[in-house]
Parts: structure tokens; C-alpha cells; sequence
DNA sequence: GGAAACTCTGAATGATGCTTCACTTCTTCC
DNA sequence: GGAAGAAGTGAAGCATCATTCAGAGTTTCC
């Protein structure tokens, strides 16, 4: 044994790792999926293109690892609040918030996640992403309708709903940035989103 | 002058562009944009790839017009509706269930329209298709407000809301063919729309 | 210091798929 | 029938990238 990886050496590797998906999420929220070529990531990393393959095994592979990165922690923070205190529509309420601030504040990322074009591995992560948006608001609305707080309806569906109106209503702002109107457009999309689970009026 | 078209064969030549765009159009909603090659809508055209540039400058060219006609026969239907007679909110009611109705029907196509993943050029007449359907709800709910028939709110908001959520709604769908739950779907899903929009209960 | 094992480099390779073009086939008109 | 001109063909050309690989540079350990 004539060479062994000191601990040291382990850790700069994964340092090295840590930055690549650091600067390749960086690219993909400034230029999308379809600009995000190997190249250019590896450039952004201040590493040569092959350098990309001693850490993931194909271009796909990184940018699932940059997709899942990202969206689990949008998934960890709204499940964080969907299941925090307060009755159901409260926490409703304070998800969406939450949930369009975030994209709002990253605007490139979130699109990236929501809605970019991108290569058939991601496309497939995004549904799973989806999916588990869907199933966090379904729930609440689920308990929302078992606390009498909310009307009869079809809980899947209206948070399939909720995950679409939100992504349509932050994609469009993404052209035409406007800071100020911040405020506002949360205070529709919360009362929207409301409105759309069957709400009283005036609850938050 | 040794030649010069007829009639005849000019008609010949726009059954050819016409049915090269019907076929392309097929070939995008059975595979999508990103495996729909030149050679691929060709082929189902039954023409040689090169005779494609007979009719059309470049592939993105042919795309665009292909969701053109796609796209615009969708928002003609959808306008047919929404400005047909009826008060406002029966209206919207009736136009999310033609839209979801037509979608359901042909769901590689609405998959194609709506969210698929696709070039650079028909994703900027995406925009411009989703901006047209944001319009049109955005009127309607508008002329619900001014006849008292549903609360103050954003129009363009919820308008872009009612698009996003019938598209997540109808996206999901398209992986699990349920042909029998169509009926429920569309019930669930004008429902949640009405209630989006802040039409009382059993209005439809 | 030096051998062994590893990381990093970046130009070459290879695959994919749009586009072109020299050629063939068809249509028009005398 | 035949010349002129257009449409149709499909294989070659070309561009774009992901991926590979032979060699250079580093790190480890005796």
C-alpha cells in the first residue's frame, strides 16, 4: 500500500464535489438546463470539463444530483411549515407564502425547478418533486375539510391545483421583474390559493 | 416563360405543406418535441427530410407553426365560450370544462401544448398561447366582479392560476389513463376552478 | 528521493440530428 | 416530343456537445 487518501484528502474531494454542484445549481438558475453544458459548468468550477466525471458518471447524473439538492429543500422547508403550528388553513396560507416567497427571492432557481426545459432525467425528477408538493398540500387540505374548516372536495386535486396556479403565477413575473410589487402579489396568490380550497373569506 | 404552376398544382403543394404540418403535428403529440426529428415527421409524411425545406425554412420554423395551429384553435374554442352567452361565472364554468374536456381528449397534444418540453422557439409562443388564455379568464372574471357575481380580486392572477392548476391537474393524468374518472375529474376540477375564481358554492 | 497510485487536464473522439446539394423525377408549355 | 424549370430525394456535410483518454501534475508512504 503505497497510497491511501489521507482524511484531508478525502475532504477536499468532497469539497471539490460540493462546489461543482454548488457552481453547476449557479449556472442552471442563471441560464436554465438547456445552456448548462458541460463546459460551462466546469468553467464555472474553475475545473477542466473532463474533471466533471471524476465525480459524477455522466452529465445527467450531476444534474439530477443539482435538481434534488435544490427541491429537497424546498420540500423540507414547505413540509416544515404545512405541518408547523396553527389550524390547517393558517398553515395553508403560510405554505403558500412561504413557498412564493422563496421562489420569488430565486427566481432563476425556481424556475429552473418548476418549469425549464430540461433533459428527460430531470424531467422525471421534477414529477416526483411535484408529486411530493402535492402530497404536502393535500394533506393539509385533507385535515382542513376533517376540522370542518374547509368544504368537501377532492384534496389531490386541489393541491395539484395549488402546485400548478403557484409555478404559472412566479413563472410570468420572471420576464417582467418588478420588486415592489411583492407584497401585493402574495396577498392575491395566498387569497387566491384560499379561495381555490374552499376558504371563508378574510381567514388569514 | 417555359413553366409556370397551375392551379392544380399549387393546390398540390398546399396539401403537401398542409399535411406535413397534420402529420408533424401527430408525430409532436405522440412523442413530443425533443424526439420529434426532421426525419422522424418526414418519414410519417411520407417525403424525404430534405423535401421538408420545400416548405419550410428551418425545423423550428415548422415547429412554431405547428403549435401555432394547435395552439390557436384551443384559444378560438376557449374564446367561442367564454364570451358566449350565460352570466359570467356559468361561463367560466363551462370553459374550464371545454378546456379540460378537448385536453383529456387529446392528451399528447395538450401534454405537447401545455408543458412538454421543447426549443427555444415554440417556447416563446407558449408564452404567448398561455398569455392568451390568462386574457381570456382575466376578462371573465373581470365581468364577474362588475355583475357582483364573485369578490374583488386580481384578475390576471387568478386568471393565471385557473391555467397553471388545469394544467397540473390534466399533466398528471397523462402518465395513469383512467378513462372512466374523466367525469369526476371535470366535475372536481370546475369545482376547485369556481372556488378559485370566489364563486358561492353550487353555482354550476 | 523515488515509486506507486491518484487527480486533473484539454484536445480528440463519437454520437446525434439539422441542413445542404448534386442529382433525379415530375410538370408546364411550345 | 422536348426544353425549361420546379419539386423531391437522401446521402454527405456540418455543428454541437457529451464523453474519453493519454499524458502531466500531485499526493502518499517507504
Amino acid at each position: 500500500m503505497a497510497y491511501r487518501k489521507t482524511p484531508a484528502e478525502i475532504r477536499r474531494l468532497e469539497a471539490a464535489r460540493e462546489r461543482l454542484v454548488a457552481c453547476a445549481t449557479a449556472v442552471v438558475a442563471d441560464v436554465g438546463w438547456s445552456q448548462a453544458s458541460v463546459t460551462a459548468v466546469a468553467d464555472s468550477a474553475g475545473i477542466a470539463a473532463g474533471s466533471v466525471y471524476q465525480h459524477f458518471p455522466s452529465k445527467a447524473a450531476l444534474a439530477v444530483e443539482v435538481f434534488r439538492r435544490a427541491a429537497g429543500r424546498e420540500v423540507d422547508v414547505l413540509g416544515d411549515v404545512l405541518s408547523g403550528p396553527g389550524d390547517p388553513v393558517e398553515r395553508l396560507a403560510r405554505g403558500i407564502e412561504v413557498f412564493a416567497r422563496r421562489a420569488l427571492e430565486n427566481r432563476g432557481l425556481a424556475y429552473a425547478l418548476l418549469a425549464a426545459p430540461a433533459e428527460p432525467a430531470v424531467g422525471a425528477e421534477r414529477l416526483d418533486f411535484r408529486r411530493r408538493y402535492r402530497a404536502l398540500f393535500a394533506e393539509v387540505v385533507r385535515e382542513g375539510m376533517a376540522a370542518g374548516l374547509l368544504p368537501a372536495q377532492d384534496g389531490e386535486i386541489t393541491a395539484a391545483a395549488l402546485t400548478g396556479a403557484i409555478g404559472e403565477v412566479l413563472v410570468d413575473p420572471l420576464g417582467a421583474p418588478e420588486e415592489d410589487a411583492t407584497g401585493a402579489l402574495l396577498a392575491e396568490l395566498t387569497a387566491m390559493a384560499l379561495r381555490c380550497a374552499g376558504a371563508p373569506a378574510a381567514s388569514a
